[in-house]
DNA sequence: CGATTGCTTGATACCTCTCAACCCAGGTGG
DNA sequence: CCACCTGGGTTGAGAGGTATCAAGCAATCG
């Protein structure tokens, strides 16, 4: 009744303890400042994850969030017979991990080597008691991250493959520094997991799109906008 | 490029403005105050809305949030060929309309006849602005929502058409006072919106369950379990 | 009654998955 | 140094699942 699917492995089952800086505590805390997610002044603790190690398990108990520093993180379930669906990817200065229940939901891994700040859920619950700014910020990410998963479910559930992989390479062009040229620091398999496709069709819609001059695959990695109204024209969302 | 999909009208463009009832603010204070979103003191005016009448369209200025009375309501998606999804259904005491940003990001519609209250969301500012429980609930909400999505997408993205409905009859089945004996108050159409699926692949997997005797076909509109064990085998949220 | 709406079923098309082969770059070790 | 291996990516052939198009049935409604 179920679908086949090969079978493979959860990544690393395995995990090393984080690695505590108590040095970069007041860098942390200084970086925190002014940044996208505004003042957060509780004290960080900086460790670092090699690539693809899982930096939480789904069900594990949430005691702290993170931030990223550097790098890319991802978090995702796993369906009983392995398939994978990613929820979202986090760059630098987001922040993941948040949770209403005491535990996780999803496995947060690293997407490439990074450098993460984590804090005390608790401590974050204590101060927004006290600080309205705080909680007010805490409710507006939340409902971020709702509104951007919602999106979600429309790509998922309504777009065909080219719209899934057009839609993704519009909302990470936004990180890049030349709007017109995406580096995607992800494999196949990650573009595939977050778009609810195999690789194989990722790779052949990126051939497509190449083929129709809609972008240039300058290297598997490296994306050039060559035709950007097309492309917007495939954007289901908005 | 884009798939060919028939063309359906948005339902019900015209819409009838709401209709305010004073006399029963007390009624619906009172309501308030012990329901699974826990105290909220704010006044609110009830309205009603017959069945299939747009509640908010996207994109209009989301001055007030709703919460549902009696009856049913979707907050859906439109892409610019008709393709519907839908969000997310609501039912008596849960709350929609909650945004981050100014404007609604989704439709909100009557799946039935419903009775709702509406609140201002201003209000609801300044008292978690004055009351940390108000504005940690607000929080609360919001998580919740995300975490209902994340799941949404996770169906949607790696769901089999016969795992989707199979979930979809799970997640009702706790609104049924008989837990073998589901009544859906939504068409095929609903459900196929809100599945990702259409409505004939719909009608195709309940009837496979009923060949398969995991349901029972009573109605359309009515479904009793007969092998629950089958059913949550199927499911591939939990 | 005829018309409409919701639902089901069948035949067929088409899109994506599956399985397989192959290429390429990078790393390893004899 | 080169043979070998590995992992990421691409491409092709075929299978399979879902969409599309069409028809028919039952219930509701004017």
């Amino acid at each position: 009744m179920s679908k086949k699917v090969a079978i493979f492995a959860h990544p690393l089952a395995a995990r090393v303890p984080v690695v505590f800086a108590p040095d970069s505590w007041a860098q942390a805390m200084a970086k925190d400042r002014a940044d996208a997610y505004g003042v957060l002044p509780i004290k960080g603790l900086v460790s670092h994850f090699v690539q693809d190690r899982e930096i939480y398990g789904e069900g594990e108990e949430a005691s702290v969030f993170f931030k990223v520093a550097t790098g890319i993180v991802r978090t995702c379930s796993y369906l009983r017979d392995g398939r994978r669906q990613i929820d979202a990817f986090y760059v630098a200065s987001q922040v993941f991990g948040l949770e209403a229940s005491l535990q996780y939901r999803l496995s947060a891994e690293a997407v490439s080597d990074c450098t993460l700040i984590s804090y005390p859920r608790r401590s974050l619950d204590l101060l927004s008691a006290k600080n309205y700014a705080v909680a007010r910020q805490l409710t507006s990410y939340a409902m971020q991250s709702m509104a951007r998963s919602q999106d979600h479910s429309l790509l998922l559930g309504r777009g065909t493959a080219v719209e899934r992989v057009a839609a993704f390479l519009i909302e990470w062009a936004q990180y890049s520094r030349d709007s017109r040229t995406v580096t995607l620091p992800l494999t196949r398999r990650d573009i595939a997991d977050y778009l609810g496709l195999t690789v194989e069709t990722v790779s052949r819609m990126f051939s497509q799109l190449s083929r129709n001059a809609v972008i240039e695959l300058l290297t598997a990695r490296q994306i050039r906008f060559k035709d950007v109204a097309a492309l917007r024209e495939l954007n289901c969302l908005d």
